[in-house]
RNA sequence: GGGAGUAUAGCUCAGCUGGUUCAGAGCGCCUGCCUUACAAGCAGGAGGUCACUGGUUCGAACCCUGUUACUCCCACCA
């Protein structure tokens, strides 16, 4: 059959896709082979494949398809995240588009359009990653919201509230007023701004009695300007109605003056005291701080510290609420020129001077954030956290690369707890439950609302109706029991699943999540199994524009992978990946290296070519060819070895990197060149045998990096002139996926180096032809002086012969006349060739050299003749001087008689 | 502001315990080739003061000091 020349993988992926789920070749059941597990890290489910996913994914495929060919049980297991945020986000705004305000829906039907979207796009990240050939067992497709995961993450939410760990408490949140929200960190993009800063007195409060005056007496006061006062710089005087404090440095020598004293509000007459705190910054507007523990997270803070008043003065709107007396019902930003106004007209305003400041915006809405204090759930840390930190710094669990335990060190060891509770609709509902008994709230958490109102019978002698909390759990709460609840380990912690999957093997992920979801899946493993979670956490890269920018959906810098895959077949990109992204290095990506990948496929498609166009003859193999076989399996056993090395050191790169050398050059550059038959010749059996053997094994090789590709390969080679038998085979499920992969194996370093020897006297005698202009085909000769047995390559002669068209080689004792030299090692090599000498050119290429090696030689004997070198660096590497002396003493005396015999 | 990291060829990176002719690889570039598998190819070649500075050592790309530049993470200044 007749092989088109170039390689198109577009029907070659889809089939051998379709083959392999056919034969069910991902699919993993527990067994008495050692488990080889990845939990993927879930996509959320209304996401589309990204370039962080492809690298991502891709990794784990190769990491999967290896372990799998190692004879491992191979179990890789797919599935989504419900992303409450981001997927709410979406829903609300399709919602929007279509007229629809969340707010004028109920929980219920909200849900509803939720589920819909959900169905509706839910899982096309998992189609496209078939595309990339990502062998999942897709049996095992789970979402953190399907029953299992929401009961796992229920129970685990009731446990812990009843080992004491969960608990309720208030904290400043990010508020949204225009979504109504809080807002995570996250979600909070800081924009410069320039606002003004605002200089204001408040002056001192000296009657004492004055604090329990009414405010009427307080403005009195407040006018009497003979009174002293201190000036309060502040970006936002709409809150001084909240103010409850003005915080000085306790070392501040200007404001000792004020210590124990207390002050009065401007324009609010509110008397506050005075504290000191090391918190401020002395440098910055006057030193002095106004407080307002209600509206800015470091006010909470040291309104915590000492004790002081929270007054809330906004609405949710961002409008004030009542504690904004004259201004209640005005918006913050309008209440902020209303109320300077006011402030300028009682002469409190000291001065106002212009300021650029970094101001929190919400991503989804744009509206300023206001800080704001709410209830919220939390999962205490500390217990977890010590021994999450333990498992990594004792290297039962590694990092690759290692530098990451730093970060993960230094977070965990000042680490806050965890708030856990969101104000969205989509996620795992908060299952505590409130009802009112003798005017007081009770909490109940139960498992369900079932169980909420017996316990609430019991407990209570209650049987009204319940109210459950509106929020629902931080995505992170689902996903941290991941590695868990994908085996059901939660609901049945001793199943045969759980025992035999957990702990993973491997986790691939990058970086900016190793708080959020690394450290708590570790956390979580040492809760519920008294086991880490996995043995090793790969970080991958950031996938980066040539640029260095971030991929990023607003500046379009993303190329569309699917499209890639397309262009390149899949096998091209991903090899375009793993070749530029060393784990935790970000890559910065560029389509060219794709390229690089689908020109190799195209490589081993010709490699395929070739061999499958030779014929077969009766002749004995020849010595030339029993060598390059032999050759051939010295270097896969040595490249293999480095393979090895590689990928215990998780070096994806470099093992592909590796691989690819092996194939290109060794195998294609190197020895089917050495094996080829000349045009309409026959091959030897032996050697067809051996080349097919050969190839059949680089297949393997490469397969967990180029799956498609090199499935397609390894079958056309096992039936290669056996068309009758290729049906049968490909029923039989025969797959490269579950063949072998080659170990390493003893080989003979000497034969290596005399091929190195060999490959160097080919490219000399290469390089005088270029230089010179002569056509390959016309022989050569090749005399040599060999004063040194390391540099001898009789055995590769005829390999020479063939592959550098030289027509005879011979040793001499001296160097021939009008020739052309050329060194390798110690070793002389001449190509006469009297009519092509020119002298001066020789002359100084000679002397160059000569130069050079009398230069080396100098160091070297530098070194012998110290004393302390000698005295104090070990044997072997005093040995190594000393071959090094002889060689270049070896090599002096040489150029020195080729420079005689030319001048 | 706190923490971590990086700096080697035009680009992206290796260089492991300081010691091979150590200054490497891939890509790119240059030259010559449509040589019966492959121009998505073949052969050959040029490219670097290992950021800078001082030190330790018989010996430094590698260890230490300082400087500079960049990157990332965390916190965030009224």
């Amino acid at each position: 059959m007749e092989l088109a020349s170039k390689y198109d993988p577009r029907a070659i992926e889809e089939k051998w896709y379709q083959f392999w789920l056919d034969k069910k070749l991902f699919h993993s059941e527990p067994d008495n082979r050692v488990p080889y597990t990845i939990v993927i890290p879930p996509p959320n489910v209304t996401g589309v494949l990204h370039m962080g996913h492809m690298l991502n994914n891709t990794i784990q495929d190769v990491l999967v398809r290896r372990a799998r060919m190692q004879g491992k049980n191979a179990c890789w297991v797919p599935g989504t995240d419900h992303a409450s945020i981001a997927t709410e986000a979406k829903v609300v705004k399709m919602l929007a588009e279509k007229g629809i305000d969340k707010r004028s829906l109920s929980r219920d039907e909200f849900l509803k359009y939720a589920w819909e979207w959900k169905e509706q796009y839910g899982g096309i990240i998992l189609k496209q990653l078939r595309k990339l050939g990502a062998s999942c067992d897709w049996d095992r497709t789970a979402f953190t919201m399907d029953d299992v995961r929401y009961e796992s993450v229920i129970r685990v939410f009731v446990d812990l509230y009843n080992k004491g760990l969960i608990y309720r408490g208030v904290r400043m949140v990010n508020w949204d007023p225009q979504a109504l929200t809080a807002v995570s960190d996250e979600e909070v993009v800081y924009k410069e701004s320039h606002g003004k800063l605002f200089y204001l007195r408040y002056y001192v409060a000296d009657n004492e009695t004055s604090s329990h005056q009414d405010s009427e007496t307080a403005r009195s006061l407040e006018v009497s300007k003979s009174q002293k006062y201190i000036v309060v710089a502040t970006t936002r005087p709409e809150t001084i109605m909240g103010d409850t404090a003005v915080c000085v440095h306790p070392e501040d020598e200007r404001y000792q003056w004020l210590r124990g004293k207390k002050v009065i509000v401007p324009g609010v007459g509110r008397v506050v005291p005075i504290i000191m705190d090391e918190y401020v910054d002395r440098e910055f507007g006057t030193g002095a701080l106004k407080i307002t523990p209600a509206h800015d997270i470091n006010d909470y803070n040291l309104g915590m510290k000492y004790g002081l008043e929270s007054i809330d003065i906004f609405n949710d709107n961002g409008t004030l609420n009542e504690h904004g007396g004259k201004y209640a019902g005005m918006d913050r930003f309008a209440c902020r020129k209303a109320i300077m106004k006011d402030l300028e007209e009682a002469g409190l305003v000291e001065k106002t001077e212009d300021y650029t400041n970094k101001v929190g915006h919400s991503e989804r809405t744009d509206a300023v954030i206001e800080p704001k204090l709410s209830a919220q759930w939390f999962l205490k840390m500390e217990g977890l956290a010590k021994k999450a930190l333990e498992v990594v710094e004792d290297d039962t669990i590694r990092f690759h690369p290692a530098k990451f335990k730093n970060t993960y060190r230094h977070w965990l060891e000042n680490i806050k707890d965890w708030c856990i509770s969101r104000q969205l609709w989509w996620g795992h509902r908060i299952p505590a439950w409130y009802l009112d008994v003798n005017g007081r709230v009770e909490t109940i958490v139960a498992h369900n609302e079932d169980e909420a109102k017996k316990i609430a019978t019991e407990k209570y002698n209650y049987t009204g109706a319940l109210r459950q909390d509106e929020d629902v759990l931080d995505t992170w709460f689902s996903s941290w029991l991941w590695p868990i609840s994908l085996f059901d380990g939660i609901r049945n912690p001793d199943n045969p699943e759980i025992n035999y999957y957990y702990p993973t093997a491997d986790l691939i992920t990058a970086p900016d999540i190793i708080f959020f979801w690394v450290a708590r899946m570790i956390m979580a493993g040492e809760e519920y199994r008294k086991d880490v979670p996995f043995k090793n956490v790969y970080f991958t890269g950031i996938v980066r524009d040539k640029l260095g920018r971030k991929m990023s959906k607003q500046l379009g810098n993303s190329p569309d992978p699917i499209e890639l895959m397309e262009k390149y077949g899949a096998d091209g990109v991903r090899m375009g990946m793993l070749l530029t992204a060393p784990a935790g290095n970000d890559l910065p990506f560029d389509e060219a290296i794709c390229e690089q990948g689908r020109n190799f496929s195209n490589k081993l498609w010709n490699a395929l070519r070739l061999v499958s166009g030779w014929q077969i003859g009766d002749a004995q193999q020849s010595a030339e060819n029993a060598v390059a076989v032999q050759w051939m399996e010295q270097r896969m056993a040595q490249v293999i070895e480095e393979i090895e090395k590689d990928f215990d050191q998780y070096r994806l790169s470099e093992a592909l990197m590796a691989s690819y050398k092996l194939a290109w050059d060794d195998f294609c550059s190197w020895y089917l060149e050495m094996v080829k038959p000349a045009y309409g010749t026959p091959i030897d059996r032996e050697t067809y045998d051996a080349t097919i053997s050969i190839f059949s094994r680089l297949m393997l090789l490469l397969h967990p990096f180029m799956p498609f590709v090199t499935e397609e390969i390894w079958h056309a080679l096992q039936t290669i002139g056996k068309d009758d038998e290729k049906a049968a085979f490909i029923n039989a499920n025969f797959s490269i996926m579950n063949q072998h992969m080659p170990t390493s194996v003893f080989y003979d370093q000497r034969m290596l180096d005399e091929f190195d020897t060999a490959r160097e006297v080919i490219a000399g005698v290469r390089n005088i032809r270029n230089t010179r202009n002569l056509s390959p085909k016309e022989a050569l000769e090749v005399s040599f002086i060999a004063v040194d047995d390391r540099y001898r390559f009789a055995n590769f002669n005829g390999i020479v012969q063939k592959l550098a068209n030289v027509s005879a080689i011979n040793e001499v004792k001296e160097k021939p006349a009008g020739a052309i030299s050329f060194m390798v090692g110690t070793m002389e090599c001449f190509v006469p060739m009297p009519e092509n000498v020119n002298k001066d050119e020789e002359l100084k290429k000679l002397q160059d050299e000569l130069k050079y090696a009398e230069g080396f030689l100098n160091s070297v004997l530098k070194k012998l003749s110290n004393e302390k070198f000698v005295g104090g660096a070990p044997a072997a590497v005093i040995e190594k001087e000393r071959n090094k002396q002889r060689d270049a003493e070896t090599k002096i005396a040489a150029l020195k008689a080729q420079i005689a015999a030319l001048s």
